[in-house]
DNA sequence: CATGAATGAGAGTTCATTCAT
DNA sequence: GATGAATGAACTCTCATTCAT
């Protein structure tokens, strides 16, 4: 919808307490009281961009569901993860800006998010025990944390490696 | 002092958009307009927390101030940072809710930071080329974003296994 | 409209600095936010009266615009003066007050009301001109010093012999 | 006393209101608590310099104090109150710019400050009696506005012809 | 459905004034 | 006397939200 991405790109640029109802109504083309009609306020419309950028970001991700990464899927896997945070910089950004950010969203809704995605480390955890290391949950955290290092150093620096570090990032996890 | 402490652990806890001047007074134990005989500014008293955060930070650190790190004081190095990182957990949230998160510093500020912080950086760099890798620069930036990445991790989950992941980014980083 | 009568009332009752929006904003009957839905500032209202109350007493001057004063235009122009002075004396008070008043209004809006002003008086010199006397720009300053400080003293004092002021006025400069 | 000729020059350049104390007393270079031991607030201080800088003027004027013009005395009471006009910038500055704005001083001071300028205004008075005029208190208020012109457009423009000026006031008052 | 004028609580900031030192 | 840190009321301005049209 034209109000989401709208407040998608703002909030993602100019931050979410430093965007305006007024703001995204005038990108969006609509009146501001339209917005509420769709949400009911500023903070349950960010909460639809995190769940809605979710949804399509997900929708393509592992096609079959079975939830089972063999290396070459791990491969893809990894591929497919870094093809996703290029193309939705700013849904990563706005991720991770509003995430790490206390007074923004609330814990109930961090809670959420991080349910949400924990499928997808979960898999890596399955993966690990499949290549037979000794701790897969700490090799799946070590995961986690490198990968989402690398989104961040990459999302805020334009001369970020990416494609190399991919290469660093395979090397140790496949 | 007692208005950036205040201030610090406001900004972590609530966030520095939803955390007021009278909140800091109120917390600090002074009167609203005390503020802004030290501070010209909300934004520049959060300039100020961050500089002192880091110069507390690293006033410690690399004592001799040679800049090079042989593989124990990159032992020493990590263990110091992983230190740093649990004894000041509110300035670290700060720093990466702020640095993550756009319309809250500049981009002259963030600059300067990055600039501040570049120095630690270069002495991996440093390092890694006395250690013989293939590209320094590019195991350098795959150490600063598995860092970040334990980093923000571990500030916003209570049962972050710190100690092992530390002894993984050890083995893969000495 | 409501917000600048209101605003001139104020302005020229209790001073521009005294007169706050909130005294504004209910002397027109109106949310203090609303009046930043016209005016962008305190300042910008300031000159938005200021040449509103320009446009509105010079409407009806000059009504041919052929800009040239015979001897008995110039009898029309000065009884017209005077009664657009005691007709809009807060516009005035309010006129006088903020020019002769430093730190109210800068040196743009400053040359951008002298020169609104300025074809008035070019008007007198060049009747002075048309009169033949030795120094059509001394006679005009002279006119424009005298009108200032009948205007002024009739202003700031309920007793002062305006009409008969006026005759003398009409005597010197016709 | 410093801090009066300070606050003088501080009000007369800046305006009243947009000085503050701390301007004051930099500019005095003293303390700003020190200011209360000599006036008891901003306002008195203010009427401090009106009076003040009345009596500095004056001591000098009409020195024989008999109050009585004669037409060369006449030509130099104008003489003199040009120059003191031209050598006292500030103070008239600040004299107009107060009187005439409302919300600084109130009704009762305005009064003693007309009160107190009222004798030299006398003197014109009797002076055209002895003259010989129709309506010496009328051609007493036509050279009063006249002076109160001349001054006021002279104060705030730089190209100000006053000599020329003076010549003509001379011309119809003398 | 859609608008945007209107609201009003609350933000950051200023500054005359006080008072412990 | 002299200081300037400290106060706090009051200011200008913002903006999420509502609602009559």
């Amino acid at each position: 919808m034209q109000i989401i991405n709208s407040a998608l790109e703002l909030f993602a640029q100019k931050g979410y307490h430093t965007t305006t109802i007024a703001d995204i109504a005038k990108h969006a083309g609509i009146a501001k009281g339209l917005m509420y009609s769709y949400f009911t306020s500023k903070e349950e419309l960010l909460h639809s961009i995190l769940i809605e950028g979710y949804e399509l970001i997900t929708e393509k991700f592992d096609p079959n569901h079975d939830g089972i990464l063999e290396p070459q899927e791990m491969l893809l896997f990894i591929n497919d993860l870094f093809g996703k945070l290029n193309n939705d910089r700013d849904y990563w950004r706005l991720y991770f800006s509003v995430t790490l950010q206390p007074g923004v969203i609330d814990d109930y809704f961090r809670k959420e998010m991080i349910k949400k995605y924990k499928p997808l480390f979960d898999m890596i955890i399955k993966y690990f025990e499949a290549k037979g290391v000794d701790d897969p949950y700490l090799e799946m955290v070590f995961a986690h944390s490198l990968i989402d290092g690398v989104f961040i150093n990459f999302l805020y620096d334009k001369d970020y490696p990416l494609d190399k570090i991919k290469q660093l990032v395979i090397k140790r996890l496949v």
